[in-house]
DNA sequence: CAGCGATTTTAGCCTAACCTAAAAACTGTT
DNA sequence: AACAGTTTTTAGGTTAGGCTAAAATCGCTG
């Protein structure tokens, strides 16, 4: 009789991805590097659309397609066929905290491990999904809590972050006001006068060879405004390619110099 | 004119599993759990087969069979249908470095970060695939080369714990002796007589009931020979089903003696 | 307002892993 | 030597996540 009874068995977390009765969680590693190359996309550009997920993931655009199609059915992202993505409030969430472990295992790899400056990137990227929240804490506490990563980034991205300055916008995108951040009186004043007020929907005209100057359309205004560097760099915008504004933006009905 | 070129790029290694020209290393996450798991039986049970491999992992036999075959083309094991499977020299020498991996992020885990003792060894069984050679060796630096994981494994499972002690096998296996770690003249002078000397081919016939007395047939002999613990916990072999003796088995043809 | 180029989606296919059900091969017993 | 039980393999199917090629949609321009 050949041996039979093996009281070893691998944890269930180390069994291979796809077995049996695994515990299996909707939200995989692929997903989750979608939901976080989105919001960073979110930062960067005020469109964010199938194409440039696409090339910023390295992967083709119909991947990119169906993909959505999984993270809009999780709520992760809002998806409108042929217009373009955002991230919801919770896929937001997720990619802040990914970006938190993402920070943190830097801070580690660098400053404990002396692990070269640049190399830990790559290294990171891959760590980040399989760490806890809990794990990431234990990280911070021995580290110190830093505040950034070693490249500069801040660790807690907070929701702020969800905006991009108005100077981001081309002409073209549509966007809409989401805080102001210069808020001397006659600043806000001015804003005010024009229409630029939080939850104001926008649209970018023209724009000067040198940028310093961006021509605006104001919702329920005939004439379109010129804006300079001033207003561009302290007014933050949400963008989308939506017909109404996204949730969680304040729709100013009052003077919000109040 | 929208947005077009972006800047920013996934670097490759973030890029999702099955991309278009990602650099494919045909060493999966599973074949490399699919190895250390057999490599562990190995050291626990004499003879390992499909169905052990299966339940330790935790997944149907058919799976194990498939990967049985992608393994041995990748010449991480000898596997011969319906008989066995054993690593090869490569196969093992993979599961040794992941094994060194996983017991230094467990102290890592566990004196650095003071995550809990008994609770590490699953983020360690995932974390183990992703970290190179060489951050392996800078976690081993920065905790002081430690000689053992915090559960007292060794970081160094060198290649003596291929083999098995005699004591190990069960009535009906098949063993190849490996070494003798009792050197005393008069004991290998024993062991000569009866047949027991490098690359002897044995099989355990039957043990009492207390396994104080294994009874062997050592190829060659006729008369079953009786042993006791002394020799039972001196002689290490290498198990397996194979018809002849797996490679790197010395083949005594000498005094052991000399 | 029709047409054309660019973008996005649909349709259909591939690979790595897993699964169940059925066939094949070993092993021990009469 | 045949047969019955166990183990292993084969056969065929599923899911996640890629891909290419073709169809659909959008937006701009004559």
């Amino acid at each position: 009789m050949t041996i039979r009874d093996i009281h070893l068995r691998v944890p269930d977390s180390c069994r291979p991805k796809g077995a049996r009765d695994h515990e299996k969680s909707p939200l995989t590693e692929s997903i989750e590097e979608y939901v976080e190359g989105i919001w960073r996309l979110e930062q960067v550009i005020p469109t964010v659309g199938t194409g440039e997920i696409a090339q910023y993931m390295g992967v083709a655009p119909p991947s990119v397609t169906t993909m959505l199609k999984r993270m809009a059915e999780l709520g992760l992202v809002e998806h409108i066929p042929y217009q373009g993505v955002r991230c919801t409030e919770k896929g937001e969430a997720l990619a802040l905290e990914l970006l938190r472990k993402h920070r943190l295992i830097e801070r580690l790899l660098v400053d404990f491990l002396e692990l070269p400056w640049d190399g830990v990137h790559d290294l990171a990227c891959k760590l980040e999904h399989y760490i806890s929240s809990d794990v990431a804490d234990r990280i911070a506490a021995a580290m110190g809590n830093p505040q950034t990563c070693p490249h500069g980034n801040p660790v807690d991205a907070t929701r702020d972050d969800l905006s991009v300055q108005l100077s981001a916008l081309e002409p073209g995108d549509r966007a809409w006001v989401a805080k102001i951040t210069d808020e001397r009186e006659e600043f806000l004043s001015y804003l005010y006068q024009i229409g630029l007020i939080p939850g104001a929907q926008i649209e970018a005209v023209g724009r000067t060879p040198f940028g310093d100057v961006l021509t605006l359309k104001v919702e329920g205004r005939e004439e379109p405004v010129a804006i300079g560097r001033e207003v561009m760099t302290s007014l933050w915008v949400h963008t989308g390619r939506f017909d109404r504004a996204p949730e969680g933006v304040v729709q100013a009905t009052a003077d919000p110099r109040t």
